[in-house]
DNA sequence: AATTATATTTATAATGAATACAAAATTAAA
DNA sequence: TTTAATTTTGTATTCATTATAAATATAATT
């Protein structure tokens, strides 16, 4: 599955970002997978299709990313750095067992922490750890 | 400040740690100063009182502590593991401009993620990023 | 208490993710 | 076409963390 090349492009200059060969792929993977990749997920599905590709440029691209504010960080797991297309506020879930990072649609907004009053919130995350459904079933 | 020796010392074996001086003090600098330090603050901190520390003590013993469920890892920045001695269920919030790490008391059971019954949830983690108070008032 | 075994600490080396840097390649502007 | 600016790439560097093994300290045994 491949996303509509002329819509990726002006959604990437809308974000004052050149659409160059290599930020389509990498962004295409982003919203065609919606993973949760880290670095080198990309780079290694990437890399074959194609061959010049460097790591750096897979650094490179997910910091301009986030800087325009197309991506966001997310961390679950210590030396661990993952990337997400999906900027609106929503949770993680991370399966120790199979890896999987899933998404939670949850309504980060209703939480109020009054603590937080007068507070600048610029950044929210949520994220559970433990065991999912499929591996719990698998493992009896 | 200091704690009771005695209370420390006998908390540590409870949870099947034997204590060492090192793991004595760098325990006590968790519940003393709260601010979710990173291994190297420990290290700065502690260095002075002991002139041996091996920084790879630090990180053992930090290591030690999260396996004997004495403490947790807190990330709220890439390349950037940070420490608590507080298990419970809370939140935190990184102010992005003095750098602080605060805690913040939310009744996190009371989320409930349709998504996540039948999973097994093992950890809960909620931050925010952002500028605090404090850091807004003085910017004005 | 002396000896032996076990656990802990320490220093050094190794690993690996991320960044810095500069040359090469590509694209845009004149 | 020539020049300027941007992007990509490969290599080197940095730095947090872990691996390893020797040294030290603690506990157990005789």
């Amino acid at each position: 599955m491949e996303l509509n090349i002329e819509k990726m492009s002006s959604f990437l200059k809308s974000h004052d970002i050149r659409p160059s060969y290599q930020r389509m792929k990498i962004f295409e993977y982003l919203v065609v997978n919606k993973n949760h990749p880290t670095i080198d997920m990309i780079y290694k599905s990437l890399a074959p299709k194609i061959p010049t590709l460097s790591k750096t440029t897979v650094y490179n691209t997910l910091n301009l990313f986030i800087e325009k504010k197309i991506a966001i960080v997310i961390l679950v797991e210590e030396n661990e750095t993952r990337y997400d297309a999906d900027t609106s506020i929503h949770g993680h879930f991370k399966c120790e067992e199979c890896g999987t990072v899933k998404d939670l649609n949850l309504g980060m907004e209703k939480i109020d922490i009054p603590e937080l009053t007068e507070f600048q919130i610029n950044e929210h995350h949520l994220y559970f750890k433990g065991v999912c459904k499929e591996c719990l079933e698998s493992n009896k």
